[in-house]
DNA sequence: TTGACGTATCGAAACATTCCGATATAATTC
DNA sequence: GAATTATATCGGAATGTTTCGATACGTCAA
């Protein structure tokens, strides 16, 4: 009797990465922050204002995203402005901000 | 001089439930199972089965996931059938699948 | 070249998550 | 009703995340 049979299943590895880059997106002021970039770039100091953040807390968060991939950066003087650099993150947003009925 | 204009901004507390329901998704095993139950409806032993893991744990993987809305459930005799909840899952799963290159 | 500014890093406390063995419940079979 | 199967819950150890004050670094202006 064959066993049953089940979708393809991605590997775990793959599905980790993802994993990682989902848990590093799921938090309220990162993705604040995430919301904001994808309307164009902005400094640390901005986004750490615009949620109400000290900026080296800011900064912390934008490194965590930058380190998966999320995000880059760019030195302008003594300011780092930040901008999206995962094109299907603004799909991603989208879908959840079409979830949770804002937008 | 006016201050810097930002994007409408959401609410930390909206941002927040969102981040919650992410952060639920955010695990290599969860995420394997929502691929599966897109497909269709399993039980907590097959879920394990496919995530290689104790189903005492799928079951736990599940009840998280069924707690923010993402699962439900109903019961069959002594098993018990998960399914998708909401409807904006297969959406964010594709738009992870497209990202990650696997799908 | 001193002081202020914008950003980043460090270390530790507080908090949350993951995993697992043990145990519990509920439905079925013998 | 005793044993078995499928699922769920509990408690705790291990691990990871978040936050925050303190501090450091690079840049600019005076």
């Amino acid at each position: 009797m064959p066993k049953t049979t089940y979708p393809r299943l991605t590997d775990l590895e793959s599905l980790a990465q993802a994993a990682e880059c989902l848990k590093t997106l799921a938090h309220p002021h990162r993705l604040r922050m995430v919301q904001m970039l994808i309307q164009g770039e902005f400094t640390v100091g901005e986004l750490a204002e615009a949620c109400e953040l000290p900026s080296h807390m800011a900064s912390e968060h934008l490194r965590l995203m930058q380190r998966c991939g999320l995000l880059d950066s760019k030195k302008d003087g003594r300011r780092v402005y930040y901008h999206v650099a995962e094109p299907q993150l603004e799909s991603i947003i989208q879908c959840i901000e079409h979830r949770f009925g804002f937008a």
